[in-house]
DNA sequence: ACCTGAACACCGTTCAAGT
DNA sequence: ACCTGAACACCGTTCAAGT
């Protein structure tokens, strides 16, 4: 799939152009699922082959598209102490995957991360260490909470696909409300938290909560 | 879809014969991708539209499948103390969730539990409880653990698809060790163990990592 | 060199008809 | 009452052909 410029006939298509097209689906669309090969061809008024000249396969428009989208988030500001500095960073992070639904189907299909990613892992491995970290306890903290906030993401959609669907009840509460009350009485003394929880979002206090545990 | 049992011809298939097939088409295919109403009629010598008289959507299906395998899994032996019973519990309930992979897949649907789960749930939440936590700490304590959970078999599934189509070095890898090794130091310097954390389960470590910091 | 149409091998599901 | 075939509205992708 190279981008050969030489005689023949004026490119209608570029990978730039497929690529904006495609973001301007999924700022409509939501999730990933909705970007289609054939509807983004239609969106472009050309056939879906065309864009194969421009892009290998789906995987790779995914990837392209991932890269573009955390190039384009705003690095922030972090504060000194090293401690506040990391819970910022994975706050930072959950937001930006936050804004982009649709890139937790990409992480889900196998790409685990993009390329100009690193720099967050890189503060965060650093600010794990000057607030007292080891190395190694750096490295699996790191692990830990992005496993956690990938988790935490997954939850939150599976919960909005829910709560979208159906008016009742959500299942998830229907399983814990309605449980047998004598067997389960924690289950049942805990139901109105768990009501709350949903409400909210958790993330924000969890993860201080996690990597408080986690720090010495 | 209610099965009534009049005169008329008689069933060929029956509710059970359906979830029976359709955990036969599991065992051997793997995720739930490979299960379809197309494949599981053909499995059976049918017409895929046979199907829908013993279930309502492919959504029920697959709940009723979760709900199914989750009963047959045996309820473990769990320690006295609080501490290394609410690991257990943990251990316990992510094995199981291991041993059918495509389970994540109705997870990630929305479909967030099966009713018969309830009894960990409340297992865990007393073990937390035994071990000094207070009923709020229990039960955000358990958010954490599930969600950590969720995403550590997410993370392991996309880690062993990204093994399985590629005989290169993984994405992910590649984008840590490929990093501009000075912009990047710590990184680097923990590539190694990065590299070491893919060959292990890392569940087991991080896990009680993970409970040990949360309880007080 | 760039684009296209037809086709392949799939999905889940609806609808009207067959026995 | 139970099952079926044809059809609908989709997928990603290959292949040979058109300009």
């Amino acid at each position: 799939v190279r981008e050969s410029r030489t005689p023949g006939r004026p490119a209608r298509l570029s990978r730039d152009a497929v690529l904006e097209a495609a973001e301007a689906v999924l700022r409509q669309g939501g999730d990933a699922g909705s970007l289609t090969i054939r509807r983004l061809a239609s969106e472009l008024g050309t056939s879906p082959m065309s864009l194969y000249r421009h892009v290998r396969d789906k995987d790779e428009l995914l990837m392209l598209l991932l890269e573009r989208a955390w190039v384009r988030v705003p690095k922030p500001k972090l504060p000194r102490d090293p401690r506040k500095r990391l819970v910022a960073l994975w706050l930072f992070l959950h937001e930006a995957l936050l804004a982009n639904a649709w890139v937790l189907d990409v992480l889900i299909g196998g790409k685990l991360m993009a390329p100009s990613a690193v720099w967050v892992m890189e503060k965060m491995l650093e600010a794990s260490i000057a607030a007292g970290m080891t190395p190694d306890e750096a490295a699996d903290g790191y692990r830990i909470c992005w496993t956690f906030t990938i988790g935490d993401l997954l939850m939150r959609r599976a919960r909005a696909r829910d709560a979208e669907l159906a008016q009742q009840p959500p299942q998830q509460l229907q399983v814990v409300t309605g449980a047998d009350p004598g067997a389960t009485p924690l289950l049942r003394q805990l139901a109105p938290r768990w009501v709350e929880a949903r409400r909210r979002n958790t993330y924000l206090t969890d993860l201080p909560t996690l990597i408080e545990g986690l720090l010495p």
